[in-house]
DNA sequence: CAGGATCCCGTCGGATACTG
DNA sequence: CAGTATCCGACGGGATCCTG
């Protein structure tokens, strides 16, 4: 619990998905976080052995993520949380919205 | 995540299991948890509806609580990312104890 | 026995501005 | 563009003591 936990660690992930995308993707995709926690959780998820940070030195500067094996593995147990949750508490997720 | 989320509800839905237990046998297989802590996340659980609290006004004072139906389903999605997590982290959970 | 009251502190996450 | 620096409030969780 305590790797896949946060406020926002599920939600980078599921964006990430199979893709490898870019900083400033992700942070449109996720247009409520702010640069500072989304390059921190960045940080945490690489350290973690989950995703992967790829830079390339050209101009404009431009880093990508994409999943590790480890990251890729553990998407499935995420869609089973995600749809227990679904299952149970569809009405409060509603009212979130 | 929300639901699941906190440092003691996945242990202490784990501590409760397939039995009826009561609050003092509950602090007893968790020893580092605070009375406060305890009883807040019971009543969290309570009231999202994943667990029972079954109390009888004899003397002394006894509360019981169990999972309902809800968290019973819970069970095997918390097993299923334990297993993950210690599939991928064993290290780093052996350094913990 | 079960759990509330109070106090306390560290961390998490948000806002904003700045930099190589 | 991809961050870092700074400041800040809110919340989680611990310690201790008290009560019906």
């Amino acid at each position: 619990m305590s790797i896949i936990g946060g406020k926002w660690k599920p939600i980078i992930l599921n964006c990430i998905g199979d893709k490898t995308i870019r900083f400033g993707k992700l942070n449109q995709l996720m247009p409520a976080i702010s640069n500072k926690v989304l390059s921190k959780e960045l940080k945490d998820l690489e350290l973690l052995g989950l995703i992967n940070r790829l830079e390339s030195d050209e101009l404009p500067q431009r880093v990508e993520y994409n999943l590790t094996d480890s990251g890729i593995s553990l998407m499935p147990v995420l869609i089973e949380v995600a749809n227990w949750g679904n299952s149970h508490f569809a009405k409060q997720i509603e009212s979130k919205l």
